[in-house]
DNA sequence: GTCTATATTGTGATAGAC
DNA sequence: GTCTATCACAATATAGAC
């Protein structure tokens, strides 16, 4: 109930084992991303990490700050997983499809979803934790789509007058038509007719259409 | 708990007063869409409204029951608040735009959001709700936008191969750009420099230069 | 630190008077 | 139908033995 949440787990982690802490994380955040933070109970916490109900609070001073330390990992494995996307700049249509391949990988992968539908869910009881999942990962990531637009800019193979913008928009190109279906955990499509890879060629396209490079006068 | 959920409040209105109802439902709409469903009990949705608990109990079976009526309300205002946006076609740029300020105004309203927030956390706790919400909202609007998008194509001011995508790629051009500052209620802009104009005149304009009909030959 | 057993508060739901 | 008062239970959190 507490709503200023220190980040980290205790803060010296005198004698408890690392393990245990470990496994207590991952159940917990297993369970979170499947059935929200109200639906999940202390009890199936520790039940699923194999640990007495006593051990978890040991480990973890409240349910609020298990829930905000299983936030923060999957801030870093956001990170981590969408960053090495930007190799080569030769090619602008194979850097835009790598990276639009990348953002369906990860962007819509079930564990990212989990993550998003339950911040997105609690988001406005923990204020401080949407900053900062905001901050750990999808602000970053614009950031550096934003660089990629302005050095294509410069070098004049596209010609993007706000390259903020145009990051965004190719996320939610490749992201919004498949994103309403696996957030809401649908087993088949609602729309019909849109393969990823479809999704993925079209929204390159839309980004290489329209901001393709005055002709010259 | 029950996961069979029928749609409408008691079937028979035998005596009871339609403005509590109507009370009760408005109490509990917004206290979900702020908080979530688990967040809020039973007596607050009370107290909001009014009335008594056993008032709550004899309007609505449960709090599922209560639940579900809430996002059936909401649908049908979905449904209501977007469908004018299609009158004219002759300018298809002036058509686009008023589409796609009908998705700001409407799709990215703290109502609308405030469903999605709910609907995205228990969604996969109700099943057949979140089939209801889709065919009741998005299912609907998405059909008819499609539906422009053919139009304008046999017209041949536009050439589109996949008008549901068409459709898909329009409202994320627009909602997309905006949405994690909005769906996560945050107070000041996540991005910076994106203006809900220039985000539905950028949208606009890449739909119009993306399905651009081909020059002749 | 880790366990079993327990204290305590919350909540969904109901019984009975009017 | 609407209220007050209450039940039954589940969940967070803790005490005390090892």
């Amino acid at each position: 109930m507490s709503s200023a949440l220190a980040i980290e787990p205790f803060s010296p982690s005198a004698g408890r084992r690392p393990e245990k802490t470990e496994a207590i994380l991952e159940a917990a955040g297993q369970l979170f991303r499947e059935q929200g933070y109200g639906a999940v109970s202390m009890d199936q916490i520790a039940r699923e990490a194999g640990v007495s109900k006593a051990t978890v609070y040991a480990h973890f001073e409240s349910k609020d700050r298990l829930f905000a330390t299983m936030i923060q990992n999957g801030c870093s494995a956001y990170a981590q997983g969408i960053m090495p996307a930007l190799t080569d700049m030769e090619d602008v249509r194979a850097a835009l499809t790598e990276i639009a391949r990348g953002i369906e990988r990860f962007l819509l992968a079930p564990k990212t979803l989990g993550i998003y539908r339950v911040i997105i869910a609690e988001g406005p009881r923990f204020p401080e934790l949407v900053r900062a999942f905001i901050e750990g990962g999808p602000l970053p990531f614009r950031k550096m789509l934003a660089e990629f637009f302005e050095a294509a800019n410069r070098r004049g193979v596209l010609s993007v007058p706000n390259p903020v913008l145009a990051a965004n928009q190719l996320v939610w190109l490749v992201r919004g038509p498949l994103y309403l279906e696996r957030i809401l955990n649908l087993n088949d499509p609602i729309w019909g007719q849109q393969s990823v890879d479809e999704v993925v060629t079209s929204a390159v396209d839309m980004i290489m259409k329209g901001y393709a490079p005055d002709p010259k006068p």
